[in-house]
DNA sequence: AATGAATGAGCATTCATTCAT
DNA sequence: GATGAATGAATGCTCATTCAT
């Protein structure tokens, strides 16, 4: 049986997630993923339809990627929800730090260029969401969680974990700071404030 | 009231920062905000040396404008930490959705660009984030906050924040989710996060 | 005979060497080169890397015109070495004359943009003046002239030659001056100054 | 009496010839001048109609220059023609070595550049050539010297000092050759290729 | 005499994309 | 499938010069 032919498509996907991750967003153009793929720039167009497809097909697999590094934490700890919760959010974070331009193009980039972005790979992109989702409502279920809304808790936790990974990716957190350190802080305050309060804690004000 | 003689250097950044919300950083060029302030690409040149400093002027206008609005909030609620926190937290993602243009200047562009950002204007910048560190401070000393280290858990709550008023920027939050809530949630679980805990809770593993 | 698909690259040295001698360096630029074959400026790029390369590769080929019409010299006169040495001044002047462009770009052009013609060329273009140290030495050893050191005089030789063909190109000799009187003068000057002489002249002293 | 007006005419004159020194003429411009001398560009223009203008008026400047510098050697041998030539092709060489960014401005700059050189201010130029001619019809007149045309001899001894100037100052001597000895050589070649010869030289073919 | 504000033209180079083969 | 040749548009920036004051 001889070798299927060469799947140009995941060449090129994996030539443009390298540059990537090796010169940032604006250095990367289709003439150097077809240099360092040895092929000429125009092939690269029998596969992709433009730009804009190419990197929506890297989101997608970022997405992909990320689903199935999250869905093994999810499998591994299905009955102890908040050691889940705290494993899904370290492996989200992880995620980003081991990838940081695959995360930067599937969450840091400018809407503007995502504005295309088929709906229906948004769809499964939210599959990801769904997991901390799951993760809370069993929580709240055996009572070792509070959340009004798990949602929308999701969505929180989410956003706590989205600015831990920004700011480090981009450098932006005080270099006299451990980022292990840093790392555990953010999700312990994000997981402690998930936690059900006791009738002996303090009372805290609203706005 | 006459008309003072246009400041052009206010009307070009202004006419910057719109842009750069709108198009993101690498759409943005010279002439383009020449063509909207209906000056010559040539007449920025006169009042910034280059891209780079009107870039910095305008993350340097932001951080001030940003230290403004929470300073006042900083001394509103000198004597009630938890309280002054809050309202720090509700008043950085009120920034951040009042002025989206300067939010993204500011936080959201690209590492590359920011690196080149003056270490004095960095140390300004800080000030801001000083003011949350200064409130759990406070707390801890007043015994309604439980922090180990300050600067660290400034840092933290900041990724959480940060995280929440990105994802609203970047209109990344499900369509579903009420978007008061989806901030309430975000505040609540930072500061619940913080506060100080009767016993430790057992379903929490150190990680 | 067909004419073979246009040899893009010829066109565009082409165009550049007339460019430049007509315009200098300065006023050259890859547009005034595009606009001039009627291509775009992008075209000349898929050609040379880079205008320095260019540059080189006029120089590199003007080089080796002269070497060629240089080297026939050398063989038609081998054994007659003052006889050889009159026609090679003859040989480069008549080059210079006839292909003034060429002449410009090789030896004309401002030192800073000489600076980056690669070592490897250089050496090349060298062994031009290469001719003229032979034909000295071959005199030397005749008995027919007399240097203290035949590469020091070749230089010498081709300082006198190049001013000449440069002051003709850039038409600063006196125009009541009839050219072939001026550049039969300087080549008998330099030809007679490399004669050995029956007794030390007085009237010359030495510096 | 108080200080005459500063003469600005001559402060932006000396500073173009100080900038065309240190950065070359391509690196020179109507603004930088100005910043070098603490005005605006506008106020060169009060002074100088344009840039050509002001590059003429160094021109001018540069041949007086000379020709002073010429001129006392003139006076200076007045009864020796040969030591008298000599000397004013050592100080030719020497003005050249001395200010390599004037005698670029004066003597190498592209034709192109020069077209709108006033005639009038070529003529004075010319006179740095009569003092050539001159020694050499003194030398000619004393039986020192043989030329045909004292006139076409002038020129083609200018020749080969201007060439020898040249090579300098763009660098494309040899390296291996001592500049002191190429210039002495360069001399002493043109000086011998001007005296009488005997009969006891060998003869010379002629082309 | 001096200037600040302004500009159109120009620069080398890169880019995503197209098209005929 | 694959490509070489080609391009129009764009980039940040510099320049000589003008003009109203």
């Amino acid at each position: 049986m001889p070798d299927r032919p060469t799947d140009l498509q995941r060449v090129i996907l994996d030539a443009t997630r390298n540059l990537l991750a090796r010169n940032g967003y604006t250095n990367l153009s289709m003439r150097k993923i077809a240099k360092k793929i040895g092929y000429s720039a125009t092939t690269i167009y029998l596969h992709f339809e433009n730009k804009d497809a190419l990197f929506h097909a890297l989101i997608d697999e970022g997405m992909h990627r990320l689903y199935e590094s999250l869905y093994s934490v999810h499998t591994q700890y299905s009955d102890a929800p908040v050691e889940r919760l705290r494993a899904l959010c370290r492996q989200y974070i992880q995620f980003g730090l081991d990838e940081p331009e695959y995360y930067e193009v599937m969450f840091m980039l400018h809407p503007e260029h995502m504005e295309r972005y088929p709906a229906a790979k948004y769809r499964r992109a939210r599959r990801n969401l769904d997991l901390f989702a799951q993760a809370l409502e069993d929580g709240v279920t055996e009572g070792v969680m509070a959340v009004q809304n798990s949602r929308v808790a999701a969505s929180s936790t989410w956003a706590a974990l989205h600015g831990t990974v920004t700011l480090l990716i981009a450098q932006r957190v005080d270099a006299r700071i451990d980022h292990e350190a840093f790392i555990t802080a953010a999700i312990d305050q994000a997981l402690y404030g998930l936690l059900p309060r006791t009738h002996a804690d303090p009372a805290v004000p609203k706005t």
